[in-house]
RNA sequence: GGCGCCAUAGCCAAGUGGUAAGGCAAAGGUCUGCAAAACCUUCAUUCCCCGGUUCGAAUCCGGGUGGCGCCUCCA
């Protein structure tokens, strides 16, 4: 077996601010470090949005022949998790556990995948207290009062990620009276236990981690001290992730991460998203109201380090570029279900448009520009199926065989078209016909009205039958196979 | 103040040196008893503005203008 070529994909570094060719220090395999959530809440579109992208990326490394061992870690220990505790009364452990289960579901109600490993900060104080040892030993950390610090002062490319001067960084720090740190830049990779927090036992004390030591131990842990892809939103470079290049490569002494990709913020129609606006909008919220895949497409029709704007109307135009996909898919299933059409030649190369497809996501993951190709695909599917422009039926066949199957190839890429597509369709009405209160039974009483007028070719009175039905909202279609109908779109 | 990002048709959105993808909307057409759906056609001599580099720029450089993010917890 001769050595696999590997997958031209480029990739936007943020360490390097630019693209490059994804070279994994072990060949054909990849290792990759998503931040995960810190579960102390439930998780909003903008969240969902960043893990959706991820998801993305380690589905087509994967589609790609590369093997992927990809982490996602929960963050179950920190004080956001201690105040909501002590709010709602439960044991933040408690607490914590419930939102992982909760994030696990609405992951899952996304389509998204599960990470190969999903370590939680608790089930990890041996290897955290170890990596802070070894800091301490190394000069770059010191013990104060119970606390832990790291010296930022002795790491020399201090901030390379976000690209920033200590100088001006100190301008903006708060110092606290009293400060236990030595400079206002070092950060805690431990903290003393106050009364009723949570607290393991270690060389300075009982205590817990600080935030950004967790990723440095578990992701050495899971991926090894220097691996390929590390991800997250925007806003984690800084301090986040900088200080995670901080601890990491100040205790092991080598490259941390080799591709730092970070994703775009979501808003809302211009307006951020934040708690004190009280304009959080959580992902289990929004799939009440918004097919799970129509909000995968939405995410995905963007490409992933673009601002993305969220609204009803762009929504409302995912979904319905959804029922188009849908509706071609269900028409297709049923003219190839079962049949056999031999082999031979195909019509239209339709093939070209999955290689469209690939070349735009080769490009550092160009989802958006992939829905170009898709377009072309759901295009000549229709043709194929509505006014095939060749005679030959069984060439028709074939190629729409062809066709379906790359789509079930960019299926497993993107995490859409993943339902049957009549189950998708009737679930979508059926939800449409809930939120506009539409009494599906007089729907079919008017529809055998109509047809029989029809059939008695009182055409009048089935265009007025019609005319009842859309102003219930309700849309009608004549097809060889009998009268089917529709919720028509909301007009706000 | 520092570090960055963004600005492409009515709207959404690709394209980062070689002469503007795709989608929605709109208009016309095919089909239909009429519709819907689908398909076909049309729809940016031009990419926020002003300079510059180049044979050639939406793409590179300089300067503006307008949005935005981070610098404190934040996906």
């Amino acid at each position: 077996m001769a050595q696999v070529t590997p997958p031209p994909i480029r990739l936007f570094n943020t360490m390097t601010m630019q693209k490059e060719l994804l070279e994994p220090a072990v060949p054909g395999c990849v290792g990759v470090y998503v931040c995960g959530p810190t579960v102390y809440s439930y998780i909003h579109i903008g969240n969902a949005r960043t893990f959706t992208s991820f998801d993305v990326v380690v589905r087509y490394l994967r589609y790609r022949g590369l093997k992927v061992r990809y982490v996602r870690n929960f963050t179950d220990v920190d004080d956001k998790i201690i105040k909501a505790a002590h709010e709602t009364g439960e044991a933040p452990v408690a607490l914590a556990s419930r939102f992982v289960d909760i994030f696990r579901e609405d992951a899952k109600a996304l389509h998204m995948q599960e990470p190969d490993v999903a370590p939680k900060v608790s089930d990890h104080l041996p290897e955290i207290i170890a990596i802070i040892q070894k800091l301490v030993d190394k000069g770059f950390a010191y013990a104060s009062h119970g606390d832990v610090y790291f010296s930022v002062s002795a790491d020399k490319d201090y901030a390379k990620l976000s690209k920033r001067h200590l100088d001006e960084l100190c301008v903006g720090e708060r110092v606290q009276p009293g400060d236990l740190k030595r400079e206002p830049l070092d950060f805690a990779l431990w903290k003393a236990a106050k009364p009723g927090e949570p607290a393991w036992e270690s060389p300075w004390g009982p205590g817990r981690p600080g935030w950004h030591i967790e990723c440095s131990a578990m992701s050495a842990k899971y991926l090894g001290e220097t691996f390929d892809i590390h991800g997250g939103a925007l806003d984690l470079i800084f301090p986040h992730h900088e200080n995670e290049i901080a601890q990491s490569e100040s205790a092991n002494g080598q490259e941390f991460a080799k591709y730092w990709m970070h994703c775009g913020f979501l808003d809302l129609e211009g307006a951020k998203m934040s708690k004190s606006l009280g304009n959080v909008v959580r992902l289990r919220d929004a799939l009440e109201k918004v097919d799970a895949e129509a909000l995968r497409f939405f995410f995905i029709s963007t490409h992933y380090r673009h601002p993305l704007s969220f609204s009803d109307k762009a929504l409302a135009d995912a979904e319905a570029r959804m029922e188009y996909f849908y509706e071609t898919l269900r028409k297709v299933d049923e003219r190839i279900a079962g049949k056999d059409f031999g082999t031979g030649a195909l019509h239209g190369e339709p093939h070209r448009f999955l290689a469209e497809f690939e070349s735009s996501m080769d490009d550092d993951f160009n989802s958006a520009g992939g829905m170009s190709a898709l377009s072309g695909l759901f295009n000549l599917m229709n043709e194929l199926t509505d006014k095939p422009p060749v005679k030959d039926k069984p060439m028709v066949g074939r190629t729409l065989q062809a066709l379906r199957e790359d789509v079930r190839k960019v299926s497993g890429v993107l995490g859409l078209f993943e339902d049957d597509p009549s189950a998708w369709l009737l679930r979508r009405r059926e939800r449409a016909v809930r939120e506009r209160g539409i009494d599906v039974a007089e729907v079919e009483r008017l529809l055998g009205e109509r047809t029989a007028a029809r059939a008695a070719k009182d055409f009048a009175a089935a265009d007025r039958v019609r005319a009842t039905l859309k102003e219930k909202g309700v849309e009608i279609m004549d097809t060889v196979g009998g009268t089917s109908w529709k919720v028509a779109a909301a007009q706000g």
